[in-house]
DNA sequence: GTCTATAGCTTGATAGAC
DNA sequence: GTCTATCAAGCTATAGAC
């Protein structure tokens, strides 16, 4: 009685999807063995480092895929409203609509400090990917800076929201305004009509 | 040796601070004990249900605190934009300035469906609350909603920003700019100068 | 690379004395 | 209302066979 050998990408996606559901101490051997199907032995063969190394694996692992995917058009070429309606899509995509939660938040709850730093790393270049955009738009460095850390702040916000009162509306408008609130020129009292904003509603 | 009587007030800001820092599954008795002083069978004896109506009442307590002090202006008299400001006040405070993360966050990560609805109410009275300031402010209910919502998510993911990156200044950034978030007229692209939104930069 | 089996510790929870 | 003592269950982790 064989068992079909559990591939390692599978064994990534699903580890990661538990441990962003769960944060790090809602995850046990437990929950692993049941997404994995693999036995804790088996779990302990591949991150001989137990559950630390496992969550520092999934980390590097999903944000090669954050960064590759969902971040890459803020480094390539076209319009910066453009890129930043590419990446909203994306990220509506990898946070499911906003029934998902991200592991840069979730991991770094009651984890080590390893855990944080390296969560910090990978939401530094989240946030230095939104600033290129900005500063693609033509806005000045520091400005790009501040739009970016305010726009990964608003959809991490989002999800919590999201999460808290079950409803992904805040979650996909955030989406939905992020190209213009990453390329905008200015923010601010402004005589444009409410109607304006109101039409963006949904 | 007569043990000195631990006051109930001081229970509840002892075992919520471990709640907010540590999450649901992060906190044991364990924790609480080093934060109370109180031998577990003392703190079954406050609280017979155990860590579930530990966080309950704590979520009562700290939602009676959060809803009587720091969103008490938006159901007072006068200017919209002064109440904001002193909702922002508040929220600084109440945050540690962005060193503390919020409750309705942490503790709704694996824990059960009825904390999570206890949280989700609260929620709702917090945007709620802001919702009324912009509606005073003359906008449309929809869109008072809309910036509530947006207002909330936006500070829920300041602190999740602050935690990962260990930078204080996007909730800071946060709170400066609520008084307008909530009460301007309209967002979207004007004719402001980009000098304006530079000189709140901190 | 996967498994069975087991170790030892920590967890949430309770009984009962003072 | 607080304590000591104790419990079973769950936890992380390891040894060793196939």
């Amino acid at each position: 009685m064989r068992r079909v050998k559990v591939t390692e990408p599978q064994v990534f996606a699903r580890v990661s999807r538990v441990f962003r559901e769960k944060g790090y101490e809602g995850t046990s051997y437990a929950d692993l063995i049941a997404a994995t199907g693999l036995v804790k032995a088996s779990l302990y063969h591949r991150f001989p480092g137990g559950k630390e190394e496992i969550v520092e694996a999934v980390l590097s692992e999903v944000d090669r895929e954050f960064a590759e995917y969902v971040l890459r058009p803020a480094w390539q070429e076209g319009s910066p409203r453009e890129r930043a309606r590419q990446m909203a899509r994306r990220l509506k995509e990898f946070y499911g609509s906003g029934g998902l939660w991200c592991l840069l938040d979730t991991i770094t709850l009651s984890s080590n400090a390893r855990t944080v730093a390296h969560a910090g790393r990978s939401m530094e270049f989240w946030i230095d990917s939104f600033a290129r955009v900005a500063r693609d738009a033509g806005l000045p460095a520091k400005l790009a800076r501040a739009r970016a850390e305010a726009a990964v702040a608003a959809i991490e916000g989002a999800l919590i929201v999201s999460r808290v009162t079950k409803n992904r509306r805040p979650f996909l408008r955030t989406l939905g305004s992020l190209p213009t609130d990453l390329t905008k020129r200015a923010v601010g009292v402004s005589r444009a009509a409410v109607a304006d904003e109101m039409e963006q509603l949904r």
